[in-house]
DNA sequence: AAGTATAATAGGAATAAATCCTAATAGTGA
DNA sequence: TCACTATTAGGATTTATTCCTATTATACTT
């Protein structure tokens, strides 16, 4: 398993990687420390953060970069996200991760790339709703 | 101009916005405070914060979210970043953007997408000298 | 199985980006 | 010029994340 291909195997590493994996809501480092603490009620909110960011660059998760507060997800695979800006809602993105925009871009940029991170921005259909509710209401009373 | 699109025309946005355009390094919001205080010596970081939020939200300038701090760009146009994980530079990427995507996924998804963003995470080439020379001196120590 | 080196932890302090608050100021439309 | 109110300065506050240190526990060695 990917788990110890990086220092120990501590009862709170694990404990980490399987609160994530235990969700697809793509929860923040603090919503993984609300869940763990359930378990482990001495775990503290540092060695979340830190094994969070170990699992993360091991690629044993994904680490997942949006306003106020980063997510992340146990799908190891490159892929996409979107993200609502009303409701702060994350889910998968239904794109396939394009990997000749990496080769792409290093031959043109001189830059080494290992990889890209593509984040859509909108409106997820519920809140979609509620604004095109406003909007029509809007239309009715003027 | 775009800048009167929205509210109005202070001094204080003027030179945000001018710091911005003058500059081609994707600068943080602290660094343009410290470029703007060399022109008004009493302009706070809130209204350089909230002006750039502004400018960003009407589309007069660009906002970039990259690790430890953001960064803004006076390109008006969507396009692609790359970022440096080893000395965090911010340059535009040569790949297009690519408003199918927006189409696919909002068609998928049932979101109402607006954009995405998208950041080549590598390295730059001079920080990839250096790691290169890095590697081949471990090699000769062998 | 015991010994041991040291990675990792708990707990809390520290950092830093970004936002928020309020009285004072200055654009802007009339 | 007046009056309305958006915006500002300055600083306090918030919040995500990292850092610090004595202590603990993992995993390697024998």
């Amino acid at each position: 398993m990917s788990l110890s291909r990086r220092g120990r195997n501590t009862k709170q590493r694990k404990l980490i990687m399987e609160a994530v994996q235990s969700r697809c809501d793509h929860p923040s480092a603090d919503d993984i420390f609300i869940s763990v603490r359930k378990q482990d009620k001495k775990i503290s909110k540092g060695t979340v953060y830190r094994n969070l960011n170990i699992l993360a660059e091991t690629g044993s998760i994904c680490h997942v970069r949006v306003p106020s507060a980063d997510r992340y997800d146990s799908r190891t695979d490159m892929h996409y996200h979107m993200f609502c800006a009303s409701c702060g809602v994350v889910v998968d993105a239904p794109i396939p991760y394009n990997e000749k925009y990496d080769k792409l871009a290093e031959e043109i940029s001189g830059f080494r790339i290992d990889r890209h991170r593509t984040v859509f921005e909108g409106l997820c259909s519920e809140c979609r709703k509620k604004y095109e509710e406003q909007d029509t209401n809007k239309q009715i009373n003027k």
